[in-house]
DNA sequence: TTGAAAGCGCTAACAT
DNA sequence: ATGTTAGCGCTTTCAA
């Protein structure tokens, strides 16, 4: 890059101008104790007035570390999107910084973490990790990992989730409270998350009485995916039609709904539709879909702590966070008609 | 971070492992003439063995360059995703890693970029960037700049962006040809994008012969905005109340119709809607929005050429690049009733 | 074609 | 309380 950077001011330069070393100016500028209260105020001053910015780059090179935490997302998620803001708000608080890297057809989950650590990060963040946990605790021997949304048991890396059986049973109670007894489930891709919703499903329908009558019919987390299932779930006639249904997740019902209407079965007039996240999504009126709320604040929160602690090594590395989400209910749930 | 980074191979190890010097290791790693084939292979062969990357930082350092794009973005903006995927996907065929920093209550534009800058990303493609010119040219003279949809001339910016006057045009003839004569226009936030659609509209609205009657209501950018808009939009009585709106863009126009719905107006029947963007939120079965849709891909290809030529610094700095939208007809827009 | 050596901008001992 | 002096891991002249 021949580009036109007019150099800016490096460390030298505020030294020279406050008359001291480059030593003292990194002490002063990092909070280091040490250097006394005037000359601190002659380098601040100096600093400012330069406009001087550290170059983290060496800075990080120097001191082996960073304050940068990365994340790696997938940006055709809309719930990452919520997650990411979170995690970006809870990290300046924390004075960290935040990078993005974003999983596509193109770039896996290990080429985005790769790209992060390139970049020297001092930890990393995956929102909701697919990929195999060596996989992912090979990323853990190199630099902090914590995994955000998914449960999984390993030394390597940290865990920040939601409690997703809790957030299902109160999906399914609030159903049968409305009277439904009749209550599907569409399920998620492969994984432990899915596992753990599904089975939070089974148990609370067994909670309320209604194990008799379960069905759990196979999805996926994209609009897509629950549009596929509509079929199933609509499927079998008379008394064996489900009243009311939950999906893995928001993107997945808003789907299932759509193919629904499209099938002349109305929400909730003739099915009761539930989602999984509190998404943008969910939150559109022309949605208005009753759907379990992950805390996204306390989530990121709990992520930028677990990363920071893991990285400055410091304390217990504590054991997984598990956050209780909430019901929001809106407009696709209501009681069985007839 | 006493982390345990098993420190990862180095320059230094790749070049004992090849029984040659760091200096050559980096040519062959870098692909520059020199090298014999024979040493190269080696060198590549011991690299690919140790499973050695190199340090990022530590190349910026030395290099005073990097081959990594920051990108400044709006997670809450839906149509920035698409955007950011399509510029992830163009630079990584390009040969560059991409960086992302997302704009938020907390930390501005500003503070977005600086954040990208520190980390020495080689140049800066901004979304919808909205801050003062004068602003925007004071980060353009730190490094390379490419706005991507905001039109403004400066020496210090490049510019990529949609032709949205035709954009613009392209809804209200649609519109006319569906049998329209009264068709409002729902603003956007202050600005040059919003400055050009409005006049497009206009344009198109005279073009079309029906420049006695316009109407321009203000909005803005978000689902709210479009919200508010809809009592100025559905006011007036008889003859004098529009069949059909362009809003400034799908989040507006998402708005508008949740609020038209609400007062009993339904579209396409009573009123026929059309968006800007394309994005994810006009797709979505339950909205089916009518949109005059970006070329994403487009866009992403040309900002990442542009931001690469601008850092490299070879070859003209060009003009900006103007992609032709087109329009995407789904079922918010109908002939007018009665 | 290859290697030696001097930095890039910063941090971190170790001196003073 | 402050300065000196090595590096961090890589690139890049300049010599060989």
């Amino acid at each position: 890059m021949v580009h036109g950077n007019p150099s800016r001011p490096r460390l030298g330069d505020v030294a020279v101008a406050a008359g001291v070393s480059t030593a003292t100016v990194s002490l002063v500028l990092r909070g280091v104790a040490g250097p006394s209260v005037a000359t601190a105020q002659r380098v601040l001053a100096a600093a400012e007035q330069l406009g001087y910015r550290p170059d983290r780059a060496a800075s990080a090179l120097a001191s082996r570390r960073s304050r940068t935490i990365g994340v790696a997302l997938d940006l055709s998620n809309p719930f990452h999107a919520d997650l990411t803001l979170a995690i970006q708000d809870a990290a300046l608080r924390q004075g960290h910084e935040v990078l993005l890297a974003t999983v596509t057809a193109r770039q896996d989950e290990n080429a985005t973490a790769e790209t992060l650590l390139d970049s020297r990060c001092a930890a990393l963040i995956l929102l909701g990790p697919r990929g195999p946990v060596p996989e992912l605790e090979r990323i853990g021997r190199q630099v902090p990992v914590v995994a955000l949304g998914r449960p999984l048991i390993s030394e390597q890396v940290g865990v920040v989730r939601s409690a997703d059986d809790t957030g299902i049973a109160l999906a399914v109670r609030h159903l049968v409270d409305l009277g439904h007894r009749r209550i599907a489930y569409v399920d998620g891709p492969p994984g432990e998350v899915a596992d753990i919703r599904r089975d939070g499903y089974r148990r609370a329908m067994a909670d309320a009485g209604s194990s008799r009558w379960t069905r759990v019919v196979p999805g996926g987390q994209t609009e897509d995916d629950g549009r596929a299932a509509a079929p199933a779930v609509l499927r079998a006639s008379g008394r064996s039609v489900p009243t009311a249904v939950v999906a893995f997740n928001d993107r997945c019902a808003v789907g299932l709904l759509a193919a629904c209407a499209e099938a002349g079965v109305g929400a909730p007039a003739d099915l009761s539709v539930v989602g999984f996240d509190d998404s943008a999504l969910a939150r559109l009126p022309q949605i208005g879909l009753t759907t379990v709320a992950q805390d996204v604040r306390s989530l990121g929160e709990h992520a930028v702590a677990a990363a920071v602690r893991r990285a400055s090594g410091d304390g217990e590395i504590g054991p997984e966070v598990v956050v209780p989400p909430h019901l929001v209910v809106r407009s696709t749930t209501a009681p069985p008609g007839r």
